[in-house]
DNA sequence: AGCAGAAATGTATACGTATTCAATAATATT
DNA sequence: AATATTATTGAATACGTATACATTTCTGCT
């Protein structure tokens, strides 16, 4: 074990190189006004050491963390971390750090805190309740602040969603014109915006297609302890089961259909079964699950955008911006794909 | 739009409560040798005006970031998640941030830059290929590291892993066992040595059991461009097809499937399929992977643990511990769970 | 009451950087 | 060549906190 390499800071490197300090903040910052041999020697020595300026004493004097929060929760949903990992992609190409809060766990207590204390210079928030403490928080730290596939009623800040209400319209139509007469809806709970804009949506579809929505088709159950997948057993053993079950996100939809599959249910010959979100995995050969897609990837990408666009100034109307979803009609509703 | 708040610091807390600067540091940082009722004061202010201290400057003046990195590659592998939120539950659970690293994007040059800006204070590791250059710059930095699902030959860390050589030998006798004549192994790029082990262990296995592992019936793809379907479909469709094929991963064996579907062929009337890792979805009924489990929860507390120990300077020496893997035996090898 | 010692608080300083302002070196102008 | 101008660089400072050290205020004891 050789001696502690004892970290380097601007001023030994500015003693290393001969030159003063402040002048190695220059270099390093990229300003102009430094000569090319003197940036040359200093980079040289830089390099040499493997230096790199200290993020936290960097921040501090700035008062810039360049670094940006995301807020989640439920990360079981696989759509988290797709949008996890198209958020991460567009910020960090733009030089951002991410880091993440899962909101699920110890509540948004560390989330608040880390507000407070300036770790971030904004904040995504994606898919979650309604009544958000962190959320107000960041609002009053007057905080960069961008909602994606969620909508917040009360505050004012730039907004990525969906036509989730238009993309369950359809849903509904779509099933009705293809002669489904028993058409039940699984939703998680409704304090989320996404979820309840997609319910209201579907009713209004089966309203306008000319079926009068059956409040006991109409289904709502917490995210845990398989609660889904009970629920899919509950509704193929009743008597006189639906034949289409519409679910409020592709996840639902794959545990309803867990159910339905342990209690001898075969989608489609028995029960169609349709979700929400466009998942990956919802495009596998081995689930093919007929869907409403959102454009993550795009709706990520815009967020990011919208969010370091505010936090440099760029910005100060807040937008909301909604994308199209687009039905993929895959096995589970009776098509089957070219081979 | 009302003034700006204009954010509050110790020196403003001390002020407005009467005490010193100094005073306020030791309220908040919960030293004792403070008197009752100035706690009780200055609390009262910190309260009223949400003050939280800056997380950059006591990061500065303490040298301790309270955070920690985790460095992960192919998120789109659902056990990437599932270590995630692990780890991110373990960690917050002890009051410590984490800032999470995508290496796919961008190679390594943000985490290298993190590691040397001093940015966090330990890094965790997640099943990725051998040569990594962030990992040698954090070693070279003095930066606390662990391992988890993987290992490294030539750096010392903690590492945590699972028993990937035993599982994959115990798998192979399993498969004989039910009588399989002719086993295929589909991998992802060796340069992982979870991915390498697993084959290995795989072939042992092969041979303890009595037969010779043909080199014809081992096949390697990238993570990309749905190879792993494609070759699905490929295996289905060559002359005399395996009877079963086993996967360096549940993901490998999922897209394997999705192959297989594609080409008409049954699972497991034609061929059985067996991934490795024990993903939550290979229990879902619609999938019903047979598996080798890994302990993942456990694994990354362990990691955590040991992480946050060699930080706080409780431990020197480097260990490996490594958890008990678990054959699940699912519907993808004929076995039908009770109802 | 007086004093020693402990308890509580205040003062001063350092962390590593970016930046303002002053000083110097280089260049252009006459 | 002398001066005006500009391009570089250096010195000094502030950011907000934690902590070593100095000082004051309490306590208990004789």
């Amino acid at each position: 074990m050789n001696t502690k390499p004892k970290k380097l800071s601007s001023v030994d490197i500015a003693r290393l190189s001969g030159v003063s300090q402040a002048t190695v903040s220059r270099v390093l910052s990229g300003s102009d006004g430094v000569k090319a041999a003197t940036k040359e020697k200093v980079m040289q020595v830089v390099k040499a050491h493997g230096y790199r300026p200290n993020a936290f004493a960097q921040a501090m004097r700035t008062n810039q963390s360049a670094a940006v929060g995301v807020a989640v929760s439920r990360v079981t949903n696989p759509i988290v971390p797709e949008i996890l990992e198209a958020l991460t992609r567009s910020f960090t190409a733009k030089g951002r750090r991410v880091v993440v809060w899962n909101t699920d766990e110890n509540g948004q207590d560390g989330l608040i805190s880390a507000i407070r204390s300036g770790l971030v210079d904004g904040l995504v928030f994606t898919a979650a309740n309604q009544q958000s403490e962190a959320a107000k928080a960041a609002h009053e730290a007057d905080m960069p602040l961008v909602s994606i596939n969620r909508s917040f009623d009360e505050l004012d800040c730039d907004q990525v969603v969906s036509t989730n209400h238009q993309g369950a319209f359809d849903l509904a139509d779509y099933l009705v014109k293809c002669g489904r007469k028993k058409v039940a809806f699984v939703n998680g709970p409704k304090d989320r915006t996404t979820l309840a804009d997609r319910e209201q949506g579907f009713r209004e579809g089966l309203r306008a297609a000319g079926i009068t929505p059956d409040p006991d088709l109409f289904f709502s159950r917490p995210f845990k302890d398989n609660a889904f997948r009970q629920l899919g057993m509950d509704i193929f053993g009743a008597d006189n089961p639906p034949d289409a079950i519409a679910c409020g996100n592709d996840l639902i939809a794959i545990q309803i259909m867990n159910g339905l599959k342990a209690a001898g249910c075969r989608v489609p010959e028995d029960i169609w079964v349709v979700g929400f979100d466009g998942i990956e995995m919802a495009g596998w050969d081995i689930i093919s699950l007929t869907t409403v897609q959102q454009p993550i990837e795009l709706m990520a990408n815009n967020a990011a955008t919208f969010l370091l666009d505010r936090i440099e100034g760029k910005r100060t109307e807040t937008e909301t911006i909604q994308y199209r979803t687009e039905l993929k009609v895959r096995e589970t509703t009776g098509f089957t794909p070219a081979p």
